[in-house]
DNA sequence: ACACAACCTGACCAAGCGGTCAAGAAAATT
DNA sequence: AATTTTCTTGACCGCTTGGTCAGGTTGTGT
């Protein structure tokens, strides 16, 4: 609390007047992450076949990942310490969504617009694919010569990751 | 410290006889995992084909991700928080065992045996798909009405990841 | 101008942490 | 049997942590 108070430019004091304690505001920065995590979801919705419609979940689960990689890290050690502040989340908003999607995955299934996979492994292996660039952000840049991933390389990142999975469901 | 020593039945001033610091501790918990993920990989070595090596070695990082979840968060936290332990192993072990897979799959490319994907991005996609089962367990649980996995959970979950994977670097 | 609420702050506190130490008990070596 | 090394332990210590509190300042409505 004191080097966030430090880094805020406030003393400790006047912190804990707007968030009473720590957990108070550590619940509000893992909900507003998982709003970010949620809404790049939209891509999913009027996709008309799966190729767009994991094609740019995956382009925006990425960016995420680009964009917002501590984000990331808090949700992953959130739940790695078994979501002790946000288990509500994770039955209800989190459980909802999951349902929603795979219903729409199995629906291309049904319509015979991919391969018949299990539409809830696909959607770990998107989560944990994209999610990997920047929970092992560190390990990725270590095995790049220790330099930040460049646009080219997230670039390639993207286009690989839609490359094996697009390929792997069956749809190019 | 005082709960390790509890769990382990011990004072905790016996405790740190045998590891001077918690640090020296933790460094040890690291390098047994690390071990344990580095063995994973001689799947891949004398694989007659893409399919044998690297399906026998999702096989065996699945399996670990059952068999010992909690070492592979400890490791996931470790590289989050930039391994401020073990970048030693990152930069050193790490780095040498993935050229050397690398180098393998490029192998495996350039006799045509496989598309030609990045060989990198597949191993993150490998470590990220596998892993996630053992570090977002709890999710995954949640997800799974709040059971864990089954026999034929694991089972299924496994050859998911297969399919998908295999299928979308060529080799089915 | 007054009153009341919202906001800000330095000093302080109890609890928990990793780690130490002196002294004793067991094992091993001679 | 004597001696030395290894192991075990309860009590203790300095430091950091999240959190509190009394009192001051600023803003707002009348």
């Amino acid at each position: 609390m004191q080097l966030i108070a430090d880094v805020a430019g406030l003393p400790k004091a006047n912190l804990h007047y707007y968030f009473a304690t720590k957990e108070e505001l550590y619940r509000r920065v893992v909900q507003d992450i998982f709003e970010i995590w949620l809404h790049a979801a939209d891509s999913f919705d009027n996709a008309p076949d799966p190729a767009t419609g994991i094609g740019a979940y995956i382009d925006a689960k990425m960016e995420i990942s680009r964009r917002h990689p501590n984000g990331s890290k808090v949700w992953a050690s959130e739940v790695m310490h078994g979501a002790p502040v946000i288990q509500d989340y994770l039955e209800n908003t989190l459980r909802d969504w999951t349902d929603g999607r795979i219903a729409v995955i199995q629906g291309w299934i049904d319509a015979g617009q991919m391969a018949p996979i299990s539409p809830r492994h696909l959607l770990y292996m998107l989560w944990a694919t994209t999610q990997h660039y920047a929970d092992f952000g560190h390990q990725v840049e270590t095995l790049n010569d220790g330099k930040p991933l460049s646009d080219a390389d997230w670039k390639q990142a993207k286009q690989q990751v839609k490359d094996i999975i697009l390929r792997g469901i069956g749809v190019v």
